[in-house]
Parts: structure tokens; sequence; C-alpha cells
DNA sequence: ATGACTTTGTGAACGCTTGCACAAAGTCGC
DNA sequence: GCGACTTTGTGCAAGCGTTCACAAAGTCAT
């Protein structure tokens, strides 16, 4: 077995970003009542392949018997615990725009690591309503008296990502997942996650254009040099 | 200069993912009256290094002049027809909730290669009603007399989500865009883009946990560093 | 207790992605 | 026209992530 500090800061930023889904996988399992799973069944739930589920956990210690498989709710336990969500995370929504309101609206944040504990505007016709049963304040506010958070959610309108950013690094959030399109500049030891629709949709459409060409081209050039091994 | 066909299929996926990018920051330049651009600034207004952006910009072809750098207008185009933004998609967004209507609202569709052509819900309550001047239709009409779509945007709770998948396969589809947890299970060839905001959160939590761990357990390379270098 | 069977955990090979170093190819001042 | 300078495009090496193949370690029937 691999002492604790080396194996967390072993796992492999490829391996963060799916354990998520191992862990939806096995919530799931755990309401339906199974008590127990194989990494055959559980990859094939999460949509990998069972060998790089098992290289995956393999990251953050043995917690599977062979010939059986894994205990649901302890490897639930181990991920949740892997992904820091033994505590809460307090969280801010800025932008308080269709999509902030939808969040803001969204249950799933409560009771799975994450709650909401502020919202925040700079329309004077918003500041000071309740959204959610939270009243909506301004940065400063949130600066000045608000509640610390550790997690800023940003859903404004583009040009004003990133001062938004800056605001939130300055009073100590070092996490941040940005709904608005563009890059932000932020110093190191701050992270940002973006999530854009426009990205996601353009990468679609790309496929999907390669697609109509290939039917269109018939191409034969595709099949002899590009690697075929497909099954 | 590599011919077109072999060009077109060795475009790596990893790049594919950074064109929209590079879009959207020459977009911005071209907003501003900027013509011209070197690498080198183009790269950090995308968050990327030069070195990245050149070799991703070379499995498309040679469009930039050395000593001076890339045109914008020229690039953008190349970038653009490379993604299949020269047509338009037709988009279906399927659940009507909090997120469909943010998303049906949101204005960064028509004109950049999308056009929302028809909504869906499936509560008598919402059909028929009319939403950003689109009237509200089922899934069985979309596939009766509805318009062909190139898209679909699922929106739905988590428990809906694989049966409008498979709807939307058999009338055709083969992108979708998955807003709603979970992973869906699709015939190959059907191309599955998930966004996942507890997936996200749970990332940062990952990160924001590390962090915390590696300040109270005395690492000096954390301390000290009050970040206020920024641009 | 034992042998057949199941499933995990992992070293090794493979492929993809990134970063480096540098030649190629252009511009610009004179 | 020419040399100095700038910037692109790319072969190559290093690093990372995925997949394969298989030994290790357990269960279960008898």
């Amino acid at each position: 077995m691999v002492p604790e500090s080396i194996r967390r800061a072993g796992v492999p930023e490829a391996t963060v970003g799916r354990l998520p889904l191992y862990l939806r996988a096995l919530t799931t399992l755990h309401d339906q009542g199974i008590t127990s799973i194989a990494s055959e069944e559980l990859a094939s739930r999460s949509g990998v392949r069972s060998t790089q589920l098992r290289k995956d956990l393999s990251h953050l210690g043995s917690y599977g018997v062979r010939g059986v498989g894994y205990d649901v709710e302890l490897l639930a336990a181990q991920i949740a615990q892997e992904l820091g969500l033994t505590q809460e995370w307090p969280v801010v929504i800025v932008g308080m725009g269709n999509l902030g309101r939808a969040l803001a609206a969204y249950g799933g944040f409560s009771g799975r690591g994450f709650r909401i504990v502020a919202l925040v505007d700079d329309d004077p016709e918003v500041v000071g309503t309740l959204v959610e049963g939270l009243r909506v304040m301004t940065l400063a506010d949130l600066a000045a008296k608000g509640p610390t958070v550790a997690i800023g959610v940003i859903t404004t309108p583009a040009p004003a990502a990133q001062t938004v950013a800056q605001n939130l690094v300055r009073m100590g959030v070092r996490s941040i997942l940005n709904f608005a399109p563009g890059h932000l500049n932020v110093p190191d030891g701050v992270d940002v996650r973006g999530v854009d629709l426009a990205t996601e949709l353009q990468i679609l459409a790309f496929h999907e254009q390669r697609r109509l060409l290939a039917v269109s081209t018939h191409d034969p050039l595709q099949e002899g040099t590009d690697s075929e091994a497909m099954g």
C-alpha cells in the first residue's frame, strides 16, 4: 500500500475528471438497494472501460475484493472523501440572468457537498430582491459584509466576467466556474473551469460536418491512411 | 501544402476542442478593428502557448505569413469553415425547465452557425405555449410534423434523458448536447457531449481541498504568496 | 481442504498531446 | 538589392493517458 501523502499527490487529472462520474453511478446503485458491484458493471454504467475504472480506483487505494467487486457504500464514501465532499463548500453565483436564476433554482447543490450562500448582481433593479430565498447583493456587499465563499460561479455577460473574476480572487476565491464565453486571466494558484455552450456546439458541428462529408465524398484515402482500428 | 482530404482527416481531437477558443478570440479582435495578429498574442488571448496554437493551425493548412502573423478575418473564416459554421445547424432544445428556457433565450445561437428551430416538452401545461417566439411541441410532434434537426440539446431531468436521447436518435439526430447528469447510452456513430454542473463543481472541490491540505501540512511552496499580480 | 472460477490490481506497451529547438520564409530599413 | 530581424511551420523528444495481458487474491461448490 502506498503512503497517503504520495497517493494523494499522484491522482492524475484525467482520473479526477472521472471520479464524479463513478460517484454518481454509485449513488444511483445505492438508491436501488444494490450493495456490491463489479468493475465491469460499474464501468458500463459510467461509460468507461473496466480497465480504466480499475486503474483510476487504484490511484486512491485498494477498496475492492477480488472475486467479488466493490462495496457500493464504501467506495462511494472513499470517492466522496477524495473529492472533498465530506464538507459543504460555500458557493456564490454572480450574475442573476436567466442562467444564474436557473442555477440558483437547481436543487443539485445542497446535500451533495455544495451550498449556495450568496447571489450577486450589479443591476439596481435586481439587488435587494429575493431569489430562491436569498437576497441578491452586489460584489461590494459580498466583500464587505457577505459570507465567505470558496467557489465562485460566474454567469454574467462576457464583458463583465474578467472584472468579476478579479474581484472574486481579491476576496480570496480560488476556484471559479465560468459560464461566460471567453478566457479568464487569473493569477497562479486560482483554478478556473469554463463551461461554454458555444464551444460544445461547435465541436459537435465539426463532427457532424465530418460525418456528412465522409458520406458524400466516399474518400478511400481515409480508410488507408487513418488508423482504422475500431471495433 | 497538404491535400485537403488528408488534412481534414488528420485534425486531432484536442485541436478541435481549441478551435472554438481561437475563433472567439479572432472575432473579438475583428470587432476591435484589428486586422493582423501574431501567434504569440493570439495564444495569450486564448489561454494557450503559442507553439500549441501554431501546431493546431498547421493541421488546417498554412494561413500565416512569416514575419507578420495571421490575417484576422481570413483565419477566422478558415476556422469557421473547418468547424462547419458556414451553414446554420438546426437545433432542438428538449426540456423547457429553467435551464431550457435560459438556453432558448440565450442569443448566442443565431448568426453563429446554429438556429433553434424547435422547443420540446412533455408537460401538457407547457406544450402549445410560446417560448421565445417558438411554439413548444412534444417529441411525437417533432418526429411527425416538426422540422428536421441536426443537433439535440437535452435539458430534461435526469430520469427522462435516456428516453429522450433514444427518441432523438430514432429521428436521425446524431449530435447530442446533454445537460442532464449521468451517462447516455447511444448507438455507435452518435456523438454525445455532456455538460454537467455537479461534475465541474466536484473537480473544483478536489483541487480546493488539495490546496487546503497542502497549506495545513506545512508546504513551504504555498506560504506567504499573496498573489497580487494580474493583467 | 481443495480445485475451479471470478475479479481485482498493475507492469508494460502503445498512442496521443505537448513543448522544444530550429530551419524556412517572409518583412523592413537603408 | 541586401542584410538584419521577425515570425511561422515542423521534426523530434518528453510526458501523459489508455489499453492490454496477466499474476495475485479472493469466493464457492464439493
